[in-house]
DNA sequence: ATACTCTATGTGCATTTTACATATATGTAT
DNA sequence: ATACATATATGTAAAATGCACATAGAGTAT
């Protein structure tokens, strides 16, 4: 985070923002699920992808509880694999449930991405549109 | 070690998905001050604004304890009105630091449609980056 | 006056989600 | 041997969210 998010002091009252991010909810399983709809893949070399993808923050800890998770529900699974060099991998597959479980988050994206545009439009400046009576506005 | 007990409840339909939904994180302190930005307000005009925003499950509970925290952090400001008819308002006005959040988390939610933007692309099946790695592919 | 409804603000508790710290093990290079 | 990168995992805490319920003023109908 860099200094932006912080006040400086006022009237001997310090404060400061935490984490202001803008991130939404339970990405993590619907990254991992599109990972692995390209090729078959493991906690470690995942990690690396979904940083490439945006996500520094993501810790091996979460990651691994998640997949362990996510084998549970059935939208993926595993199998040890001992053959290359190096420690042994949990490779995982993603299932049908988890391929459905992903066309049915990535509508619930595109819905988001609607009430966002709304967002920045009133951010912007523009007046605030009742949700009965959209219109399309240019976004900024 | 084992593949151990996965409920498998496959199929290539679509099924429901139980809080299967893409949402944010902190998605109400900022969707706040944008509306004290514009006037001063109370809870329970807010909770309607933020409802025509297309947040219809804010439960009153969360949104007083959130205005509560805010002015704990100084981004809002209250005080009772008791001139108008029915049961006292706590007014709330915006802070100069509230509008420091509000700025730094539109940034943040500009950087964060990227993102988005990118899982669509590689979800609809456009191929986004590296993909030098080709190791495992789809065994089903 | 009593009951009922709408407005308005709040607390308590549980669950879910995420973060942080730490533990274990294996192969490779020095 | 020991240091390092790889690889998986647990334990615990904090943060975010959801659900149920509590309190109370003011107006209206009975």
């Amino acid at each position: 985070m860099n200094n932006e998010g912080q006040e400086r002091e006022a009237g001997g009252r310090e404060r400061e923002f935490r984490g202001v991010e803008a991130r939404p909810r339970n990405w993590l399983v619907p990254v991992i699920l599109l990972s692995l709809r390209e090729w078959n893949s493991y906690g470690y070399e995942l990690m690396e992808r979904a940083s490439a993808f945006g996500f520094e923050a993501m810790n091996p800890g979460t990651l691994y509880r998640t997949l362990r998770q996510m084998e549970k529900e059935g939208i993926v699974e595993s199998s040890w694999e001992t053959s290359k060099g190096g420690p042994a991998r949990r490779m995982y597959t993603i299932t049908d449930a988890g391929r459905s479980y992903l066309d049915f988050w990535a509508k619930s994206l595109e819905q988001y991405q609607h009430t966002m545009d709304n967002f920045f439009r009133l951010y912007t400046g523009r007046p605030l549109q009742d949700k009965n009576k959209e219109e399309g506005g240019q976004k900024k």
